[in-house]
DNA sequence: AGTAAGATTGGAATGGTTCTAAAAAGAGAA
DNA sequence: TTCTCTTTTTAGAACCATTCCAATCTTACT
């Protein structure tokens, strides 16, 4: 079993860092790794609630915020309702920002060295760079279409 | 006079979408375009508060977002403070934001087509992109290496 | 087991943003 | 100009995500 939590990139990293696996932390971190999406702290709270039921909000915000001071998920800001999202894919992407669904799709053939290249150029420490494009997924755009054909 | 107001891009652009062109709306369209800054809500009102001292603040997050909406000004999300920034110089680029200072930087070196390009080879219909990298500004870099020294 | 440091909990406090109703200002017609 | 209708501004309340806090519970270590 121990073996298999350790198969969680989320869980190993926090064993290496040297902080308290509780369970609350391990579950987080299981729903986070399966999940593949891009949740809000609420809905991490909401899916935890089923199998945790008193586990506290403010639990929540500080695994969260403790994974990402680990380095080992992300904060995507700037969806259209007022609240972080996460996310939990730490190899380097851009994210596609629906602007009809609000899904967030994850476009990994792109290479960040570029980017990074450019910012050194300005004495610029770079410690992570994150790529954001708004639009429309497929879905929306051909819905969007024959809206505007009525 | 009229001649110098629409050589502002913004209030040009406000025109053009036929929306009324009140001393509010002229007033933060003038600072954002001088400031040159990334400011948030709070500090374009505490600014229009010096010659504008009854101006409320829901007028600036209206015009703010008016401009957004006309794609005249864009948002910039996730600084550390958890307030929304506003980007006001409108060609492309990278936004480099110190986590020491919390200044954040513009690069203009950096191509974005191959960017687009990458979104729209996933069926994306791509409206705009940005690119933000956290890390730290020269000065920043230079002090917490003196630091980490002590 | 005992102990001390660290984590969780629930509720209150904070603060950015949005909403609302009423007053003010703009645009157009007579 | 003056009237009228629409849009905008205003001030403050409401909203909601996030943070803070004190008390309680766990964990890791001896």
């Amino acid at each position: 079993m121990n073996d298999l939590l350790c198969s969680n990139p989320l869980i190993k990293g926090m064993q290496d860092a040297g902080v308290r696996l509780t369970a609350q932390r391990i579950a987080i971190a299981q729903w986070l790794h399966h999940s593949g999406q891009h949740p809000t702290s609420r809905e991490v709270h909401a899916a935890m609630l089923e199998y945790h039921p008193t586990m506290s909000l403010a639990t929540v915000y500080n695994t969260l915020s403790l994974l990402v001071e680990l380095d080992l998920i992300h904060e995507v800001g700037s969806i259209e309702d007022g609240s972080m999202r996460y996310e939990p894919n730490n190899s380097p992407h851009i994210n596609l920002v629906c602007k009809g669904c609000g899904t967030i799709l994850d476009d990994f053939a792109f290479d960040m060295s570029a980017v990074k290249a450019s910012a050194a150029a300005h004495n610029f420490a770079v410690h992570d760079a994150s790529i954001t494009v708004h639009g429309l997924c497929e879905a929306c755009a051909t819905q969007q279409g024959d809206i505007s054909h009525e």
